[in-house]
DNA sequence: GATGAATGAGATTTCATTCAT
DNA sequence: TATGAATGAAATCTCATTCAT
């Protein structure tokens, strides 16, 4: 009992360190620049260790991903206890996302492929189910927020949770999105037709409008 | 006088007849898989060919993104032009975006694999000018949409066109890209996270959040 | 006195055992494509293993090789013994080295490998070694046969038995190695070429030639 | 009329290039140790090229063993020509067979590999074909001077030409063969089981034998 | 001794892109 | 302009062999 399971932590640390190298090497060149080659050298591994790891390129890449939507589900379950009431914690669920886009562009950055991506590739790994269900986990954290304000009535009554949530991810998924890829350059170059001075301000206003659909009765 | 610009039009033509093959193998192998290989027998030319009218793979994508984004203005512009009322407008345009994205799905997922693209590439070329301007006029459709709708008071007063554009494009964006990468996933596999029975249901409750934002206000 | 000697019956036992696994390994899937993972598997050991009782994957297919070189020079040995006369030795040891190819098809197919490859190798093994022994050892008790031959005066006086035997060697192994690789298929799609319709008749065909010049006297 | 054959004399002399670069290499290293990276440094071209003219290493070998076997050949049938009677025909390609063998030891040493390996490998190119015929080609010319043999009555009149040259063939491989892999080391080595004092010598002795069963008839 | 992870080398494949003609 | 061979870079895969435990 032990030689077995020190095997396996090993293993998983030794996993965790070629994440690590394929990180700072995929963040600094971006996804289709990297080379495994480079992964290799910065892991101070052999490359064919890398394929003892992963199944490919693409397999380490969701490795990535999945960390940081660790990370996100961390933050979105700590903003969900954060607050009393359901809208406060949907509010806060939506500060986190905000500040996790923020807090680790990369990661960010490397969702948005994932997404886009996902349309053309199924591969069949651990980590593609993996990122799977970690999606699916951050879902459910915000169900049960709207639920929460469902429940306390923070929120309108006539809202379905299970609607809800899925719509509200996407809309707040669509404007972060919108940071990450135009925002800057429409605020920079195109005053005409995009109003906001800085990001802060454009997230502020998204989620004022989302968040005034929840609270108020339909006249 | 004529012959340059005869050389000019079949220019053109050659060019449109190599994204018309370009489409078909595209979208049905995916952009990565796609190889200009097969784009150039597509064409019924010979590989070198295809770079004396595009600068690589990448761009000849964005020629193809391009006309996409020509569809969608067109749909965008005849919806607005189609109602009388702002807040009709943007019902209307948010109806033909959803629209778009059922009839012409290739070119759909074409923006937003170039919106994830675009995190990383930069490349200067006319064609990623011509998708950029033609993102741009998207949301001018819609600036203008909201305009009307704040002139003839069918939204709320306090909304700012010049930031209620961008942000109603985000929004509308997010949810289909949703459609488009998770939701037939979800609605099949996750009935427990996500209570719709199908994408037009989605859209249409997602709408009516959007919607009802617009217009009622804030007590 | 005992240990050292059952430690080493017991060393030459898992050797044997790892020699019975790579025979199966080696002769199905053919030397090249046998991979030293799947001996190991088939031996139930790690990889590792194989290499503490074997310098590499070449000498573990001389080991192999060295067994067949034994069952053959029995084979041998008991054909010499089962004739009186030098004429009928050799004609023994013949068919004896046909009857070989024939139960041991891959044990021979490896002595031709065997062959081929010691033009590139040299490896000082002692399977190495041992595998050149039992080589001379073979050709040794054809010598023997046909110095017995020219004692007992049924073979031609002026046969040098030190010169024909390595003689009848080369000619029977070279129409062996022929059934082995290109006879079948000349047999049956070049009978413009080949007139024989099957290996048996070949091999008499060839040893008669061979059997009468040794037994007539040069006119 | 015109470019499509010298772009047709060009490939062929480009594939020509990387035969002779490979066979620097090939038979400078041995065929497992010599790299496609080092062939295609010999041929100054990129490793992909090499493969754009030959499916794989074996392939390429296959060439390479093709070019021996035309210059065999043609050294055949220039020894058949070069006689009037058939026994004086086969005598010389006997003793143009030991030229091959002396003078390109390479591509004998080749030609023993192909044999040994074709056991195993089948590969279906146009090169593995080629070498095929271009082996029953020799066969061919051996049966057309046994053939003469016994038209002209210079060899014994109960040969059947269609059995006596694949025997025949097989038998003088035999030898060649055992030149190639051991007769220098049974020479030097063990002279008390092997009466030569060179290749020359067992050759000329192994001849003589051959030669007296399709002279003398049966007594 | 035994293990199996790691290594390192090389084969093979696949392409986007370039270049001589 | 058009061609398609050639290039070069990477990904992927496969192993024999080594090595730390």
């Amino acid at each position: 009992m032990g030689i077995t399971e020190r095997k396996e932590r090993e293993k998983e640390q030794r996993k965790n360190a070629i994440i690590d190298a394929a990180e700072k090497v995929f963040f600094s060149k971006g996804l289709d620049a990297a080379t495994m080659d480079e992964v290799a050298e910065a892991a101070e591994l052999s490359k064919g260790t890398l394929y003892l790891y992963f199944q490919n390129k693409y397999d380490l890449y969701l490795a990535i991903n999945s960390r940081g939507l660790d990370i996100m589900n961390a933050m979105f379950e700590k903003a969900f206890q954060s607050e009393e009431k359901g809208l406060d914690k949907i509010t806060a669920i939506g500060r986190a996302y905000y500040e996790y886009y923020k807090q680790y562009p990369d990661y960010f950055n490397s969702m948005i492929h994932w997404d886009a991506h996902s349309i053309d590739m199924t591969l069949e790994t651990e980590n593609a189910r993996e990122c799977g269900q970690k999606g699916n986990k951050a879902l459910e954290i915000v169900a049960r927020a709207v639920q929460a304000g469902v429940d306390d009535r923070t929120i309108r009554s006539d809202i379905d949770p299970l609607k809800t949530a899925p719509v509200l991810w996407g809309l707040a998924t669509g404007i972060l999105h919108m940071l990450a890829t135009k925002a800057d350059h429409l605020i920079e170059e195109h005053s005409d037709i995009v109003g906001f001075k800085n990001q802060d301000e454009m997230v502020e206003y998204a989620y004022r409008l989302i968040r005034f659909s929840l609270t108020n009765h339909i006249t």
